[in-house]
DNA sequence: CCGCATCCGATTGGATACTG
DNA sequence: CAGTATCCAATCGGATGCGG
């Protein structure tokens, strides 16, 4: 959509507009990303980093991002488990996305309030 | 969320982000915000660029973004009743996050921008 | 420690029909 | 023309408990 003239005239799964909020929709899914832009943690880093955050949905998300290829799941051996999380190349470009979504938030509160 | 360090440790609603996102979520909404980046435009001609999509959930995507203070609604006496939906300088605001939504759906789907 | 299974309440999107 | 009122199926988020 670099200008006003869409492609689509309804919500097709293919459209990139669609790709990209199906990367940062759900909740919780945007701190999750927040959280691995910094580097691999493993699945209790990430319940500590966000202690009111269940762990079924914490996996829902999790496995989510790796569905979509925006992350993968190492896991290594021994006891006790562990599991770590990194996100791919494909979800590093995902930063940018968020900082507009920070940035245009913050100029609409601003003019809100 | 300039860089990593994030501010919140849940999806708090006046977290920035979280006030972008609801400004373009929800089925449908980036299509009705496309056709109103060009121009003011009645419900029924909304409804004529978007033909799949039902009276109700466009009401309801013309409402929220009323309430949101992202367009305006004004109602034209006469006969047969005209109202036009224009985007207010704060909904103008959301398009270069549309155009980032783009160009990363884009990059994410394996095409070059 | 990791994460799936199950159950549940709340929200969503869509179809249809009706009013000013 | 511009919505509102119902109804309904599907999805979502959260809590709890069990298994690898």
């Amino acid at each position: 959509m670099p200008d006003a003239r869409g492609a689509t005239n309804r919500p097709e799964p293919g459209c990139p507009v669609e790709i990209a909020l199906a990367a940062v929709s759900g909740r919780w899914t945007t701190l999750v990303l927040r959280e691995l832009m910094g580097g691999p943690l493993s699945f209790g880093e990430l319940r500590e980093a966000l202690p009111t955050l269940s762990a079924k949905v914490l996996a829902e998300r999790l496995t989510g991002l790796t569905d979509r290829g925006l992350a993968t799941r190492e896991t290594h051996p021994g006891f006790p488990p562990r599991t770590s999380y990194r996100l791919t190349e494909a979800g590093l470009r995902l930063r940018p996305l968020l900082t507009e979504l920070y940035r245009t938030g913050a100029a609409l509160s601003g003019l809100t309030t």
